[in-house]
DNA sequence: CCTAGTTACGTACACCGTACGTAGTGCGCT
DNA sequence: AGCGCACTACGTACGGTGTACGTAACTAGG
């Protein structure tokens, strides 16, 4: 009569260790860092149960003792990551901090790449997660909004810089398996995207292509988009 | 001297039939069409190459006689559903026009459910995106701004949507493959959140989780956003 | 002490993407 | 007219995946 869990489980709800047995070889930040290890050096599809075991040096199988599901993995993954957010003293000013803060999480997203795709479709209440949204209603301590705005305004923030940073980093990802540079690819790309422009099709894109003189600056693009956000929850603004 | 092509090469940029040798059984068409009526009935993770060509009624290798990578598949899957976008003529209002360009996006989104899991990691130049993409900007004609602030405005509202659309949609998509339903995956992670909380160790988030009453209305939240979003681009506003 | 709950892990299964080889088909060129 | 070649179709095979299951060793609680 064992049968595993026909319920559902958070792995944080999980102890790491329940006394009885022998001692557990690794923790979890054992395992989570191989699997960073693994996804930073080789891409997130190097990442599978029988390489992050062989990276621990352990059976395969015996990963399921820490992870019940691979997918329990990416939690750990994106958990592990969420530690190096620098959770500062807010200064007081709200929208510098939260910037600093959006900064941060791009810099991180760009450390490993892989992270955008995991962040959608997780839930994401990790328990560094949760340390860095109590960071940010800190540095919103001084913004006289409900409580719900603020964590709306955080969501937003996170939301678009996930974007930014996915699309951006996208191509990065997807050209790791493939024999040719990202360069190659996005010339390609942009060849189509020229050929189509140009077949008069669409006459306003082609124009917002035409206006553009030389590569986008996809660093200005992202601060002024996130600018234009925290202007409109600024009450001194409205 | 074969030999694949070590280049990178865009679908879409292909043309369907080369007029040498026997007519091809399918169109591209079909072959999204079947892709997509999949995914739709039994999640992303069912549309397999085998599974594709077996609803298609052919040879599983005959599949990449039109498709050279699964990738490829996948952006024939998201161009077709882009093809649910309707092009109304704009009014004249581009925030009305565009609230409703966005409520579109987030209601083929529900539709497929799996479109946000393909959206982030996608180029998306597909031909429906170049029409969806032009008939925004068109949307957009009133709005007194240099094209390149469009642009970034349209990407930025497509971000929020696919994020907000995304977190909301990842339950269901997972727990589709799962013996237990959305809602208890929810209680349970509810649950974990409630005890984190109540540690006292996250004071501002329980603070502003004790604030609300009853449950998120997320579809509130998601148009309060874009309000916010649209007044961060609205001349009339600053 | 003993036993129940762990850890460790080898084996096995069903499934995946896709490289490769072969056979048949019909357009384009000479 | 007829040859050749580019194309379609597709079976087989390979190396990978997640993970269910069974067995052996180990240790804390009763």
């Amino acid at each position: 009569m064992a049968g595993r869990a026909a319920v559902p489980e958070v792995i944080w709800a999980r102890p790491e260790r329940t006394g009885r047995g022998p001692k557990p070889a690794f923790t979890r930040a054992d395992i989570a860092a191989a699997a960073v290890r693994i996804a930073d050096a080789e891409g997130l599809d190097a990442v599978s149960m029988r390489h992050v075991a062989a990276e621990l040096g352990c059976g395969t199988m015996s990963l399921y003792n820490y992870v019940p599901r691979k997918e329990d993995l990416y939690e750990l993954m994106v958990d592990a990551v969420g530690a190096e957010h620098e959770l500062f003293e807010p200064t007081g000013d709200w929208r510098a901090d939260m910037l600093r803060n959006a900064e941060e999480t791009r810099a991180i997203m760009y450390r490993h790449t892989w992270v955008p795709r995991l962040m959608s479709g997780l839930f994401g209440f990790s328990p560094n997660t949760l340390r860095y949204l109590e960071h940010c209603l800190a540095c919103l301590e001084p913004l006289d909004v409900p409580a719900g705005t603020k964590t709306e305004l955080i969501a937003l923030l996170n939301g678009v810089v996930t974007t930014y940073a996915a699309n951006d980093i996208a191509t990065i990802e997807r050209t790791r398996s493939m024999p040719w540079s990202e360069e190659e690819e996005n010339a390609v790309r942009m060849a189509y995207l020229g050929s189509q422009v140009a077949t008069g099709a669409y006459p306003r894109l082609a124009a917002a292509f035409m206006e553009q003189s030389g590569p986008v600056d996809l660093e200005a693009v992202f601060r002024r988009a996130l600018e234009r956000l925290l202007d409109a929850y600024d009450p001194g603004l409205r």
